[in-house]
DNA sequence: ACACGAAATTGATATATGTCAATTTTCAGT
DNA sequence: ACTGAAAATTGACATATATCAATTTCGTGT
């Protein structure tokens, strides 16, 4: 994982280009709170963008979650294989202007048991643990930032289980649906089930009866 | 909620007697991150020390969440109704040393369905989220010490809906029961059934099959 | 454009757990 | 200690969804 070289010693990457490649990354950070010029500048020298083409794996099972990604373009889905079992259980799916990396194991700093999977072509910018660290000790404000966005999370999860207590497989997909139309379109049925805990063919049933209905 | 006049004006509350009441409080964020003097102050000036007798409810449905709450004592348990039913949804369980909201509510700033209510005699430490916010713009370690505390949370209710993935109800008690041991002397069995999905008639059997397999 | 494999659909059956009901046990308040 | 109500247990039956299997549809790479 992240064999690429540091964004910064690149062929062809000065400040400009990076700058201009990770604004979508700064801009949603400078409305939480005001990035100074020094953050900026220890964030830009210690990021690495990579591209993860459809079907590339930016983490598997037995490492650890090194760093935390934001998507900059693109969609990924995180699974894993339980034990004894075949079928990849689905466990987010994560797209432009999230952060993406294993919880379970970035914050434990043991290796985990998900796969981290491009759906799309996907261009991210990740930080490595350490350097959030380092960000943190040296910028405060950086802590604010990541405070408001840990928080954010704190409620999408607290939304996700909610909709994960409802016993009916239809009520569930109902939820996802209204909540989520767009990843209809960008995701496999197949992971849309497994994400909602249901079977493919539980998830066609209840798509063949929506569709008689309207 | 929250009739209590403020700590710090009650009867007898002098600033000793308050910060010995929230020492555990000030000494697990000590911990993480070092309480500048004036921080401390602030704290216990907006600080809401209440006692909840067992069964006393600290929020209910349509109320928005305002405070959050750090246990110094005791236990809570926080639940709702679904639409057209009649039996409550346990959501959390929550002891000392832990921080209890609304996470839905307090968050949106919105009216909230879920009610928290004391399991036991509870004593806690309450800040209002506008006292938040001023803390947060204030005094910047803060954001430190609770963007570590929001990480470990989000931790936790990864781990918390990984257990939930499992399809088995017994898969599910088997992890509760490693996990959460202590609970399960300090919570009714009813209350457990229902924080796993399960019906209480379900959990009995799962129990009654372990005892004679030990 | 074509061909192949994966994904999705549809049907028949199996099963874990929910529901309803009856009893026993536990526990809190007098 | 006694008593009543809530909690927990146990049993019979119902049901949502998993599993297994067969087809059809779709999508991707050549």
């Amino acid at each position: 994982m992240f064999e690429n070289a540091t964004a910064s010693h690149r062929p062809g990457s000065n400040t400009e280009e990076i700058n201009a490649i990770i604004k979508p990354m700064l801009d949603q950070w400078e409305k939480i709170y005001h990035l100074s010029p020094e953050l900026v500048d220890d964030i830009r020298q210690r990021v690495k963008i990579r591209r993860l083409d459809k079907g590339e794996l930016l983490l598997v099972p037995g490492k650890i979650a090194s760093h935390a990604s934001f998507i900059l373009e693109g969609l990924v889905k995180s699974y894993y294989i339980p034990e004894d079992e075949i079928a990849p259980v689905v466990t987010k799916f994560m797209f432009e202007n999230s952060i993406i990396t294993s919880i379970l194991s970035y914050y434990s700093r043991q290796p985990g048991n998900e796969y981290i999977e491009a759906v799309e072509d996907t261009l991210i910018a990740s930080l490595h643990y350490n350097d959030m660290q380092f960000l943190f000790s040296k910028h405060f404000e950086f802590n604010y930032i990541i405070r408001v966005i840990a928080e954010k999370y704190l409620y999408c999860l607290e939304v996700e289980i909610y909709n994960r207590r409802k016993p009916l497989a239809e009520d569930r997909y109902a939820f996802f649906q209204k909540h989520f139309p767009y990843l209809l379109q960008r995701v496999a049925l197949k992971d849309i089930a497994s994400y909602l805990s249901m079977t493919t063919e539980t998830l066609s049933r209840i798509r063949g009866k929506h569709k008689k209905t309207r």
